[in-house]
DNA sequence: CTAAGTTAATTCATTAGTGAACTATGCATT
DNA sequence: AATGCATAGTTCACTAATGAATTAACTTAG
C-alpha cells in the first residue's frame, strides 16, 4: 500500500486509453467506482493495521463492537449477520474465534432451541476499551483536511450511493 | 446485499451507543469510514454480479483490462501487481488462469530472462470488447441522482482521502 | 395433530488472497 | 572473475470467506 494516489493515477491512465477504443465508456463513473473501491480497500488496511496487535481482523473486531454496543450485550449469530454482511458460514467461525479467546460466550437459546446466544464477556468489553482509542488518531488523519462541510457532503453522497446500489440487486420487475 | 441503507441505519444506531460510553469517539469520522467500507464492498458486490456469467472476477477482470488498455496489448506480472495492488503470489494465480482460458498468453522474456512476458490475446481482446458495454448501465444507476457537481465533488474528495491513507503508511519520522 | 414450509446454525468443499521461503537471473563492486 | 545484493517469479502453507448440503427446531395450513 502507501501507494493508492499512484494507483488512482494508473486508473486515470487506463480509462482514458479505453474511452479511445470503446464507445460510450462512461469514464467519470468508471473512475468514481474504481476509486471507491479503492477506498474501500484502504481504509480496512488501515483499520487492520490497527487491529493487527490484538489479532483480530475487521469482521471479528465489527462482530466485537456490535455486541458491546448491544443495550443487554447479547445477541445472536443470525443477528449478528445481518448487522455485518457477512454469511452464516463465516459467523460460525467468527464466534467460534471469539468464543476461544475468552471475549464472548455461547449458550442454547431456552427460548428457540435452534437459537445460540451470544454475549460479550468483562474481558471482551476491556478489550473493546482499550482498543477504541487508539483508532481515533488513523481517523483523524484519515479525513484531514476535509471541512465539517466536506464531511457533511461526503456523508450524504455516500448515503446516495448506498441507496442506488440497493436498488440494483432488488429486481423491480 | 441490498440493504445498505439497513446496514447504515445500524452503523448510526451502534456508533450513537458507542458514543455514550466511550469519551471522545470521534462519530462522524467513524461513521464515514464505516460507510466507505460498505461502499467499496457494495461497488465490488455488484461488479462481481456482472461479471460472473463470464466467471472473471475482479481482479482477474482489473489485470485483463490492463493489458488491455496497454498500448502493445504486452506487460509483466510485476508490473500488474504494481497496477492492481495484488501480491506477486496472487498474480501468479490470476495469470495463469487467465492463460488456462486463452484470454492471455505468457512467454519467457528474452532482455531479461528472470521475466514473464505476458499478452493479451485477439480472444481476450474481443472478451473484453463484449464485457464492457453491459456494465455501463449498472454504472450510470450506481450514481444515478448525482448531478455533475456531485460527481466531482465525490471525485475530490476521495482523491484527497487517497493522499491521506498513503500518509499513514509512511512513517513521516 | 400432522405435513409442508421456514429459520438457525453448522459442516464440508472450494475459491481468493497473504506471508515466508526459495530459485534463478541480473547488476554492481572490487 | 568472484562476491554480494536486488529483482522476478514461483511454490507452499495458511487465513478468510463463500456456496451447497445437512440437521434440528419452530410455524402454519389443512
Amino acid at each position: 500500500m502507501a501507494k493508492l494516489k499512484r494507483c488512482i493515477e494508473l486508473i486515470d491512465e487506463g480509462v482514458q486509453r479505453v474511452r479511445e477504443s470503446v464507445i460510450d465508456l462512461p469514464s467519470r463513473e468508471a473512475t468514481l467506482a474504481r476509486m471507491l473501491l479503492l477506498s474501500g480497500d484502504g481504509v480496512r488496511h488501515s483499520l487492520e493495521q490497527s487491529l493487527k496487535p490484538n489479532r483480530l481482523n475487521d469482521s471479528e473486531f465489527q462482530t466485537l463492537m456490535i455486541l458491546y454496543s448491544s443495550p443487554d450485550g447479547f445477541s445472536t449469530p443470525s443477528e449478528l449477520c445481518d448487522y455485518t454482511s457477512q454469511g452464516a458460514t463465516n459467523m460460525t467461525r467468527i464466534t467460534h474465534t471469539l468464543v476461544k479467546r475468552g471475549l464472548i460466550t455461547r449458550q442454547p437459546s431456552h427460548e428457540d432451541r435452534r437459537r445460540v446466544q451470544l454475549q460479550i464477556t468483562a474481558s471482551g468489553r476491556r478489550l473493546v476499551r482499550k482498543m477504541l482509542p487508539p483508532l481515533f488518531p488513523n481517523l483523524a488523519l484519515m479525513f484531514s483536511g476535509f471541512s465539517d462541510n466536506d464531511k457533511r457532503t461526503l456523508d450524504r453522497l455516500l448515503r446516495r450511493l448506498a441507496g442506488n446500489l440497493d436498488q440494483r440487486d432488488t429486481p423491480t420487475s
